[in-house]
DNA sequence: CGCCAATGTGACCAGGTGTTCACATTGGGC
DNA sequence: GCCCAATGTGAACACCTGGTCACATTGGCG
């Protein structure tokens, strides 16, 4: 291993370290050369600056790709599509709970809307919509993106929310009898969609979108 | 008014135009004082500082017991329980659509943990508590709390991804028919609540909670 | 009027940030 | 050995931050 793959190493970990101490706020080519043990002017000249160093970071990590077993594998038609989001939801569970830098990312693009957010949350659209849109043509004609991702976005939230406060609606977060309440909600929810592979009736391909009358709507606000 | 009160009210002003353009992150004393075209002493002098400051305006908005018709009205127990529900968390999402620094405060809260976040999530957390809870009383032995707290997240999370993304799972988070999608959604879901008012059996009082045996560990991370 | 507290201003400070510079040290090929 | 590029360092820069200070202006009350 040369000498410079050795400090990109070192700066590449101390980026890391920083993000799971301070979260992403607290990043900064001061703090992570002064991790690295290394003089930061190294990180303009080997990274171009925060930002690609950000990049490759994120690059390395690879994290929505990573052990997916469920979006990649092709076996998946085989299983009834609520087994199938069952899994996906468990994952996500998972794979938040056991990498930190990834909650702290994701609580950043929350956040900060830039090149570097922007396209890890694309990277993360893409693949959650190929596996959306494989589950959805295999039900009926209940809206299956919307039903996952109201119960995606609340384990997302959960696990996000957990670092700040400890309970949500005297459900605690950071305790596995919660998370195994919260468990069981989903599958109790979950219930509710197609155990088996129907196909997709046609008046739910018309009409499924727009049946209800109730609308939504969002003023305008200011600073939009 | 007194001239006082009049800047006071200035740089309580400034103080919720900045936190709207940029965020919590964007909140200083420099910025607001700047915005109210006011010395920064004063932020000092009359509010002790940016946490001061911070908490006579979050008293002064008094997000969630505004206007809350489900939370504190005492004609609940006539409603089936799944129609409160579904009540609270179309309040929910108006509120939040309709109060944009009301959504730049829960962003933070994900973030950052100090004295004046602490007081915020602590009195939501009990005022949500409060509901559930006398919604809980009324339903047989599904796992209420751990349910709607899902779906009052996912809604959360949906309400504040859409400032930086503009759709999850392929459903656009900016448009009256993405949210009548996932309202739609959530009706759908709702349907696994029971309808009518039963009274709690007897062995969901004493199994619910850890009837299954499914188990999620969270792992010790770096920096916990 | 005249006084004094209330109100407001600008400057100042120490510390932190990102960015770039000139310079020292190292190490591999001739 | 020697030389030059690669590697690394520390200082300097301009800018911004929160916090405090001394000073100017205002306004109400005796």
């Amino acid at each position: 291993m040369s000498r410079r793959e050795r400090t990109e190493r070192a700066i590449l970990q101390a980026l890391e370290e920083q993000i799971c101490e301070t979260g992403m706020a607290g990043v900064g080519v001061n703090s992570v050369a002064k991790r690295a043990d290394v003089s930061k002017e190294l990180i303009y000249r080997y990274f171009g600056g925060m930002p690609g160093l950000m990049l490759t970071w994120m690059q390395e990590q690879d994290f929505w790709t990573k052990s997916s077993s469920v979006v990649k594998s092709d076996e998946s038609s085989e299983r009834p599509p609520a087994d199938l989001i069952l899994s996906m939801l468990r994952e996500q569970i998972e794979a938040l709970a056991n990498n930190q830098p990834l909650c702290e990312v994701r609580r950043w693009e929350l956040i900060e809307r830039n090149d570097v957010s922007a396209k890890l949350a694309d990277r993360r659209e893409s693949a959650a919509r190929a596996f959306i849109d494989r589950v959805d043509g295999l039900t009926d004609d209940t809206d299956v993106p919307a039903v996952v991702s109201i119960m995606l976005a609340g384990v997302l939230y959960l696990m996000l929310r957990a670092k700040t406060e400890e309970y949500f609606l005297g459900v605690p977060l950071r305790t596995p009898e919660g998370w195994e309440r919260l468990w069981n909600a989903i599958e109790h929810l979950t219930a509710s969609l197609p155990q088996d592979l129907k196909t997709k009736s046609l008046r739910s391909l018309e009409g499924q979108r727009a049946s209800r009358a109730t609308t939504l709507q969002r003023k305008p606000q200011k600073g939009e």
